[in-house]
RNA sequence: GGCCCCUUCGACUAGCGGUUUAGGUCACCACCCUUUCAAGGUGGCGGCACGGGUUCGAAUCCCGUAGGGGUCACCA
């Protein structure tokens, strides 16, 4: 017997973590087996179904890679895949257990059946379908049906004893048939709910394995009945464990952000994403936590399954997702990756190496391609505006920067360490820490203070940059420091604003608004730098790489940065 | 509330009667490295929900209690 599984998404909103999630254990499981891993559509709630969602959740199973062996656009045996299409089979089959008894027609009306239930809590009994319709005489009901009253389907269960199923996580589990209240098989509006649905089509369909989320586990038994009055064998259950909100309740969107789109769209990896799913309730014999797809696959045991509902901790998506864009991923892919959110903000390069050396020295301080993308700017374009902090290292550091100016215009050898030595003689021979040196270097060279190591920066940008960034700083110094921080520039054109207001009550203030309104404007109007998004120096990263040669076996320096070791384009070894 | 499921550090988990002074990872803290920020290294904090059994021996088995979750729709 092959195994088949299946994943039974219904169209309504944004793609799920959760599919994703039950998606991935069941494709492991089928895959494990040699199986195969059937996509359905459950569109049976005509109100919900939102058209935009099927190929979204297709798009999202591509951009995961688990790609379903059947499913609706790709085919199979025991299609449609749809079952919205399917509508013909399931009257088929409700027709089969009213002729067998094992199912009646109830004409009870929504008004009635929320008046029962009202009743119900009223008088504090449980809670459900009464079984009223079952003492309609079976003539009555055709005739009624007939006649075209309104009307469901509904799936005669037993009053007494107990329905129990096995699953293969938990072991038996045991439910009163009293807590089974005739369900309803096919809704007034032809549609089947899902449990008929969902037993038809697993039947029909082959499916083997039913692995799915928790929440199922009270709803098996009306299955397992189902199964039993057609006179099917049920398949086997495992029922994974919830995920959970940080509150441990089942996750839901109001609490959490459950929706893939949305990681991708921040910079989340799906290898990364898979993997930190995976690791959800499950773990690897061998203690692993990182490992692909296909590595799980490999040694998928469903045993191994942990029962504890797990929650879904952002901070540790980010981790993996961090650990992949760092170590997992070859350079080149992850290069690759960031490249269309790089030309999003208009960034061009004409050298493939650049973009390499960026990503390289980007890479280990962000957790997702976006922050990449986010802290590559000073990259790209001249544009630079100082933060705060890099404003007070520019103030202290005017001096340095003049002579840093001079020292590289005249530097034949502008690779790493050429660069490297340079910026420790000079720091030797003016005797002052290096931070004295380096971070208003670093500021005028980003803008900010955190940023990747200063011989890093100035090899990749390459002297033509580095010399104009410099120059830049510098006549920004000698211009005191215009403000150009946005936040500030919009905090000023904020209180000038309050200040127009207030100017109206009183002619007095009238010119000092104005007085305002101008240093405002002109803060606003003094971009550091005037330019625009340059392309990378191709020669000078070049000229760098051929000087690579010399030094591309060096060992990575003993307690020096990971960066800084295989970081540069000299070090990469990259000719141009 | 009825029923069902679950219960190891704040989070994800390893553990399936003795190899355990309960291991790893994230987070957090400290230190190291260091030109900033990261990364990396080292160390630390912190847990078997509780109570009964069974057993020579229990985180591991059983029962109870407590807690958490799910479910009680013509939604899936």
């Amino acid at each position: 017997m092959t195994v088949v599984t299946r994943i039974a998404p219904s169209p309504t909103g944004d793609p799920h973590v959760g599919t994703a999630y039950i998606g991935l254990f069941n494709y492991a499981f089928a895959k494990r087996h040699g199986g195969r891993f059937i996509f359905r559509l459950e569109d049976t709630d005509r109100q919900r179904y939102d058209a935009q969602a099927e190929a979204r959740i297709l798009e999202m199973f591509s951009w995961l890679s688990i790609a379903p062996d059947e499913g609706p656009g790709i085919g199979g045996d025991a299609g449609p895949y749809r079952q919205s299409e399917r509508t013909d089979i399931y009257r088929q089959h409700v027709e089969q257990l009213l002729a067998s008894g094992r199912a009646y027609r109830a004409f009870e009306t929504a008004e009635e059946l929320d008046a029962m239930r009202t009743e119900q809590k009223l008088l504090g009994r449980p809670l459900g379908y009464d079984g009223r319709g079952r003492s309609v005489p079976r003539q009555d009901q055709e005739e009624r049906a007939a006649a075209g009253e309104p009307h469901v389907v509904r799936l005669l269960t037993p009053d007494d004893g107990a329905t129990v199923f096995v699953d293969e996580l938990r072991g038996e589990v045991s439910i009163l048939n009293q807590e089974i209240r005739d369900p309803v098989l096919l809704k007034s509006d032809g549609y089947p709910t899902y449990h008929l649905a969902n037993v038809v089509d697993d039947h029909l369909m082959g499916v083997t394995h039913v692995i799915r989320a928790e929440e199922w586990i009270t709803s098996t038994p009306i299955h397992v009945l189902l199964y039993q009055a057609f006179g099917w064998p049920a398949p086997r259950f495992v029922h994974m464990p919830l995920l959970r909100n940080p509150d441990k309740s089942k996750v839901s969107k109001r609490k959490l952000d459950t929706s893939v789109a949305s990681y991708r769209e921040q910079g989340i990896l799906p290898e990364a994403l898979l993997n930190f799913l995976a690791t959800m309730g499950w773990s690897m014999a061998d203690g692993s936590e990182f490992f692909s797809v296909d590595e799980m696959v490999a040694a998928f045991d469903i045993q191994r399954v942990s029962l504890g509902g797990p929650v879904f901790d952002l901070k540790k998506l980010r981790y993996f997702n961090a650990k992949y864009l760092r170590d997992l991923l070859s350079l080149d892919e992850v290069a690759r990756r960031v490249t269309p959110l790089l030309e999003e903000r208009g960034y061009r390069w004409d050298d493939h190496d650049y973009l390499l050396d960026v990503v390289d020295v980007l890479r280990p301080r962000a957790e997702t391609l976006v922050e990449i993308a986010d802290g590559a700017g000073y990259f790209f374009t001249d544009e630079v505006r100082y933060d705060d902090s890099a404003r007070k290292q520019l103030a202290g550091g005017q001096k340095y920067l003049e002579d840093l100016e001079r020292e590289f215009s005249i530097l034949e050898f502008f690779d790493y360490d050429g660069v490297d030595d340079l910026l420790h003689d000079y720091v030797q021979a003016q005797s002052v820490g290096m931070g004295k040196v380096l971070q208003p270097l670093r500021a005028a060279l980003t803008g900010t203070t955190s940023a990747p190591g200063v011989t890093d920066l100035v090899t990749i940008l390459g002297k033509r940059r580095v010399l104009q960034r410099i120059g830049q700083a510098l006549s920004a110094i000698n211009q005191g420091l215009p403000d150009d921080n946005p936040q500030r520039a919009a905090d000023a054109e904020k209180a000038a604003a309050k200040a127009a207001s207030a100017a109206k009550a009183a002619s007095a203030a009238k010119a000092a608004s104005a007085a305002k309104a101008t240093s405002a404007g002109r803060a606003k109007a003094a971009p550091a730098n005037p330019g625009t998004p340059a392309t990378a120096p191709a020669d000078e990263t070049a000229a760098a790489g051929d000087a690579a040669e010399t030094t591309a076996g060096t060992a990575p320096k003993k307690g020096g940065t990971a960066t800084k070791a295989r970081t540069t384009p000299a070090k990469r070894g990259s000719p141009g």
